[in-house]
Formats: C-alpha cells, sequence, structure tokens
DNA sequence: CGCGCTGTGAAGAAGGCGTGAACGTGGCTG
DNA sequence: CAGCCACGTTCACGCCTTCTTCACAGCGCG
C-alpha cells in the first residue's frame, strides 16, 4: 500500500517544496515516502487516501474545490457528478477519527469544497442552524 | 453551482484583479475561495451568504441599495416585494456576530440599503435621511 | 394612530453531501 | 493457474444544509 504519489517531481516545483514533509497539528505527512503519521501513529492509507491527504494538507486552512482535489490526486479534469472525492474524503475522516478521535480535521464548506484545519479552537461550524 | 462569482469586471489595474483578498476591518475574504476568515477564524458561509458579504465588502462605508446587492449576488433584477436579501442580512450579521459579538459591520439605512463598516457603533451621522 | 420599512423565526421544497454496498480490476499467494 | 484480497469506482439511499417564501413583530415618522 502507499507506495507513492504519481508526481513526485520535488526540484522543479516552483513555489513550494513538494515533498517535504508537512506537519498539520499532530500530523506529520511524508509526502515522498507515503507516510502518514497521527500522534506519532503510523495511519494505513491507501494511495488515493494519501495523496488525497497531501493534497488538503498543502494549503491548511483554504478552502480547496473539488474539482482542485481531483486534479491534484486523480490528474485529471473531474467529470461532473463524479462523487470520487467525497468517497475519499469520507474514508480519511474515518481513518484520521479513528487515530485521532478528538481532533477534527477536514471540514466541509457546502458549495466550495472541503478546508483542511486542525481543530479550529472555536468551532463555529454550523451553529445557528441546528438546533431548531 | 459552486461558481459564485459575480461579475466584477473592474480591474482598475492589471495588477489588481477582482478576486483579490478583501481586508476590512479584522474580516479577511477570499472572494475566489468562497473562504472568509474573522479575526483569523473561518467562518462557515453558504454561497448566498458569502457573495453577500462580498458584495458588501468590496465598497466599505458605501450605501448599497437592495437592488444592487441582489443583483451582484443573484445575477438577475430584483422583483419587487422580494426580501431574500433581508434574510441573509439578518442570517450574516448573525454569524459575524457570533464570530466577533463587539463588532459591527452590517448597517441599515431605511428607505436606501445598507452600508458596510467595522465599527460606526453609532449611526447617527445620518439620522434624518428619510423622505423620498 | 396608521403606515411603510425592517428584523427574524418558521415551513416547505430542492439540492448537496455522507456513506454503505456492489462491482470490476490487478497483484499476491498457495 | 486458481483463489484471495486490497483497492478503486460507481451506485443508491437517506440525512442535512440551503434557499425561498410567508407571517408576524418592532420601530420611526407623518
Amino acid at each position: 500500500m502507499v507506495a507513492t504519489s504519481q508526481q513526485n517531481a520535488r526540484e522543479t516545483d516552483g513555489v513550494e517544496p513538494a515533498a517535504q514533509t508537512l506537519h498539520v497539528g499532530e500530523l506529520e505527512i511524508c509526502p515522498g515516502e507515503g507516510l502518514a503519521l497521527a500522534a506519532g501513529q503510523a495511519l494505513m492509507l491507501s494511495v488515493r487516501e494519501f495523496d488525497l491527504l497531501v493534497a488538503l494538507a498543502r494549503q491548511p486552512g483554504a478552502i480547496v474545490a473539488r474539482e482542485a482535489l481531483y486534479d491534484a490526486v486523480w490528474g485529471a479534469p473531474m467529470r461532473q457528478g463524479d462523487r470520487s472525492v467525497d468517497v475519499y474524503i469520507s474514508k480519511l475522516r474515518s481513518k484520521l477519527e479513528q487515530a485521532m478521535p478528538d481532533r477534527r480535521f477536514i471540514h466541509t464548506h457546502a458549495g466550495f469544497g472541503y478546508r483542511f484545519q486542525p481543530q479550529p479552537s472555536r468551532d463555529v461550524d454550523n451553529g445557528p442552524l441546528r438546533g431548531r
């Protein structure tokens, strides 16, 4: 599992070093190795899951559109109606939560995309629309 | 669907594209991303709420008529009697206040429209502007 | 006091999203 | 070579968010 990602060219990546170790919260990700550590514990991720995690973790706090994620992970433009990203977001969430039950990393912005951020201190997530 | 961008063909300079990050008070808005930060914290806004916020924040201090807001967000002329703008103003206020309790951003100018400005807690400066 | 304007909760409809499951494929093992 | 298994993709169902509209309440002014 998790052999590698498809584009490992860490040399000519322009602005940012692509294959550098990423630290987001208590997550540690080595894009070049396909290794992700959650609080020191290795996550068992498939290639798609890992690439998706990397694509998200590269821009912590930013909202990334499905199309952008698909393009980053699948390397092709997303066909309309394709739910692959959603499915893998779900799988990723599941494994992240399993490893770190009290943290939330992936936040949904309906109509926009997903945002990767470790545990917003005050979670404003849809407050006033919940209990009615 | 997710496009959400309104027609802002207002590039005064080649250097300043429309989708640049907006800063108004402690608010930070990225029109292209659907991301709005209140004091560094990400707001959970729907597409309509976000577009409305952008439409307002583009002209800080100016009174923007309902018709103009509707046109900017909905992309169509507002039908008479439509209260959609009011409803979403209310929702926006609610979320902004939840994130920044001590600030007021959206000010009502009865008979004219809404004004977006960080802190003038007193609207005394506009008292007798009623007749038409 | 009546009227126009605004704030806001609620209800119903529509659409987006979460997720289990089925299906197909390729690699590994015996 | 046959069987097993992990992975990726697609489908389908149901919940939840979002959008729209309605209704009622509060407020300032003539």
